[in-house]
RNA sequence: GGCGCGUUCGUCUAGCGGUUAGGACACCGCCCUCUCAAGGCGGAGAUCACGGGUUCGAAUCCCGUACGCGCUACCA
């Protein structure tokens, strides 16, 4: 019984990657690599209305931004292929002949009206819903016949009459129990012979071997149903893990109102792969609750079903920002310039030509910003004055750091010393200027800040005297001319 | 309505019968400091949803209640 491991994540391309499904991706990805497994990728893209190939493109490109990649899947194939749904349409055909001939599956000819009447009353009386087998009881001439003439038809699920309390023995939540009772006979196939998703899903999953099932709760509901199919395909029921859904910070559904909620938004927001992939990891899981940076290969040999927690877990973009800091701060230099460079350049500020050029230049500038990130939308504002040719002084900056006579003429002061000075490096830079504010006896603060206000436009900046290092002299000194 | 799931600091979580209920983010204070960060140190913050049991002992086991969520479709 001991199955080698293939686990499956199976999105709808009905939109993008959004962070619920990245995590149960995340999950299936680390569980099949901890356990040495498949990781089958698979499109369920039954809704012809709502899947597009773009959609579908997307989520591709979403999981291998994360640093995902699958044995099995769109792109790269595999030995159960096809791996999208609409290519199948043939092994839920088969599947469904088969449950024809050994009786677990029967056609229904109710209208929709009827359905829907039969429903209400249902509902209203002791809540003991699901179709009521009508046509489960019809002799087996009238079926031949009705189906003889082209009746229109859909086919359902014969729940065997002796079928007892369905147990799921779920790896996160344990054992649930659901009553015979209150499964119905569902529709298999609709009237115009695609599958179900509850069909097309699990004649999927057996025919792709899959042993474990991890996703959202939202499922849970949907497993009994689903176990029926697989043993009435007499097939092997895989285990089951459902994971609680991920909440916005007010508690509701994940939805636009709260900000990003896609793969790509993230990405766009300035969030490194390996923060979001760490942060969404230990949403809703944890390595032994005091770690809180989980890389993606200690994820691949970490993780477990069993350290899943059941509950639903609220998005805290604070912490992501956190732990996007720590990869920025960990981050060695040289890689940093590198995935710096398109945010600058993205913003206008300089060209890939002018980064391989001088890339020492670009290098001595990275402890300088790194250090102070949360997001690399951060990085083009904080640097903006390093490549512009003119800057733009902020009003309140000025009126604090160089509206008294004080400041200006230390200002003034520090243009000419700065001019003198016989090397340009930050000890020079940083010795002249104390010793001036000293001889002007004005604060070293106040003095350097009319200095960061003049040459950088505001009173937060890098590092000052590094700062004007990189600007360069001439542009230091004219900037402390043009502000006086 | 029926069925199912969930409920530990504001947030993510550890805990799996005996702990001063631990860690992280955020927050507050101090230190460091050219600004902002980062970093260091410290602090506040959880009657473990509520009510009953079981037990010498319960956040941990059982049963209810409340609240939230999911399923109950010829959606996925």
């Amino acid at each position: 019984m001991t199955r080698p491991t293939r686990v499956r994540f199976a999105p709808s391309p009905t939109g993008a990657l959004h962070i619920g499904g990245a995590r149960t991706a995340i999950y299936n990805w680390a569980f099949a690599r901890a356990t040495g497994g498949t990781f089958v990728l698979r499109i369920d893209d039954t809704d012809p209305e709502r899947s597009t190939a773009e959609n579908t493109a997307q989520i591709l490109r979403s999981l291998r931004w994360l640093g995902l990649d699958w044995d099995e899947g769109p792109e790269i194939g595999g030995p159960f292929g096809p791996y999208s749904q609409t290519e199948r349409s043939d092994r839920y055909a088969a599947a469904l002949e088969r449950m024809k001939v050994n009786g677990s599956a029967y056609p229904c000819f109710c209208s929709a009206a009827d359905l829907e009447t039969k429903r209400t009353a249902a509902r209203a009386g002791d809540g003991a819903a699901g179709y009521d087998r009508t046509c489960r009881r019809l002799d087996p001439d009238t079926v031949a016949a009705r189906l003889q003439a082209g009746e229109p038809h859909v086919w359902r699920l014969a729940v065997p009459a002796d079928r007892g309390d369905i147990v799921v023995d779920d790896a996160v939540r344990g054992e649930t129990v659901f009553p015979a009772s209150a499964m119905d006979d569902f529709v298999l196939a609709r009237t115009d012979g695609t599958p179900t998703y509850n069909f097309a899903t699990v004649v999927d999953d057996a025919d792709m071997e899959i042993t474990h099932v991890v996703r959202g709760d939202d499922h849970l509901s949907n497993t009994p149903r689903q176990i029926l199919v697989f043993e009435a395909l007499g097939h092997f029921v895989p285990r089951f893990a459902h994971l609680s859904m991920i909440w916005g910070a007010d508690g509701k559904k994940l939805s636009k109102r709260h900000g990003a909620t896609s793969v790509e938004a993230f990405r766009d927001e300035g969030f490194l792969p390996e923060a979001l992939l760490n942060y969404l990891a230990l949403l809703g899981w944890s390595l032994d609750g005091e770690t809180t940076i989980v890389s993606r290969d200690v994820l691949a040999s970490a993780f477990s079903l069993d350290r899943i927690s059941k509950n639903p877990a609220i998005f805290d973009v604070e912490k992501l920002e956190w732990m996007n800091g720590v990869y920025i701060r960990e981050m060695p230099p040289a890689e940093f310039a590198e995935r710096m460079l398109p945010w600058l350049v993205e913003a206008g500020l300089t060209t890939a030509d002018d980064f391989y050029r001088r890339p020492e230049w670009y290098m001595t500038l990275v402890p300088l910003i790194s250090e102070r990130l949360k997001r690399m939308t951060e990085i083009a504002p904080a640097l903006r004055f390093l490549f512009a040719d003119a800057i733009e002084l902020d009003p309140a900056a000025v009126e604090k750091a160089l509206s008294s006579d004080e400041a200006r003429s230390a200002l003034a002061a520090a243009g000419d010393a700065l001019r003198e000075l016989r090397s340009w490096d930050a000890e020079t830079i940083q010795t002249a200027l104390r010793d001036l504010a000293e001889s002007l006896g004005v604060k070293p603060k106040v003095l350097f800040q009319a200095v960061r206000v003049a040459t950088t436009g505001s009173t937060v900046s890098p590092p000052l005297f590094e700062s004007l290092v990189l600007l360069g002299r001439d542009a230091t000194l004219a900037r402390i001319a043009a502000a006086l």
